[in-house]
DNA sequence: AAAGGTATTGCAAATCATTCTCATTTAGAT
DNA sequence: ATCTAAATGAGAATGATTTGCAATACCTTT
């Protein structure tokens, strides 16, 4: 177990924790909604509360462990921090999440930035769209 | 009073409709919450409930007549749809928005979703800081 | 290895933003 | 002026997330 990895960052390296933090290092979709940590826990055995779910994560989340996400439909996402910023491409049909960077799209950013008077300290790029693919459900809506 | 304009887009002329529309295109801020709008109302005198103001401004999304942002902390926010697409910067502090367009990045955009086989159908770009002004309560947190 | 103090958990209830139900009212057509 | 479908008002319902508090588990001390 990486209690480590938790005191490290100043955590005590609690059960619910070490599990919470096992199962975002090992779940196939990087990004997990309280929800999805809480079933993928309930299919391990574990009958963690969701209340407590979320508690963890948002100390992760503090502790800069994870990163947290507001993507559209008002429901939070949780990913593992890698330490290397990226951005979102989000399928509206099925939910599938992918990453890019991209150093043109970045240094633009700062520009904007600092021409508005503005000290950056975030910023969040999501594009939504359908994506083509045989295995997304390409809803015929809109 | 511009019940045209609601009828151009398909929605009778009704006294909420109106008084809402009225509201969004004459406050100083052009991003309101829900809660914004409704407190607007009643400084006007109109004690429209919450649940109808919600109700009338994803009547105006639908229609095209303003559009919602999910900004960071849950909340939504709404603004008229100018028609010119444009991103945002939002100052973490004093929660100014102020807008920006940079083409550069929209073709970016188009092309990072080509790549990753995406049909990209929206995207949301904001720019999260600390603005540089007096009469900002420049926090001295963080 | 056992004890103690404090952070953490579990549980249930609370809160927040938003949506829904349904009876009543109203805009706009006849 | 009348009628009908659509919209509103009021409050309850919902879904996501948070919180209060008593019970429990870490980690330090002995």
């Amino acid at each position: 177990m990486d209690s480590g990895e938790l005191k490290k960052v100043g955590l005590k390296a609690t059960l619910p924790r070490l599990r919470i933090l096992s199962i975002l290092e090992h779940h196939t979709d990087d990004h997990m909604s309280a929800e999805d940590v809480y079933r993928a826990l309930m299919d391990a055995g574990d009958e963690t509360p969701l209340a407590t779910v979320y508690r963890v994560l948002t100390q992760f989340e503090k502790a800069g462990l994870v990163i947290r996400h507001n993507f559209e439909g008002g429901r939070s996402v949780f990913e593992l921090d890698s330490g290397e910023h990226h951005d979102h491409i989000v399928c509206l049909d099925c939910g599938r999440v992918e990453e890019f960077i991209d150093d043109t799209i970045e240094a633009r950013q700062d520009r904007i930035a600092t021409q508005h008077g503005f000290e950056i300290s975030d910023h969040s790029l999501v594009l939504y769209g359908h994506c083509i693919r045989d295995d997304c459900p390409n809803r015929d809506d809109r």
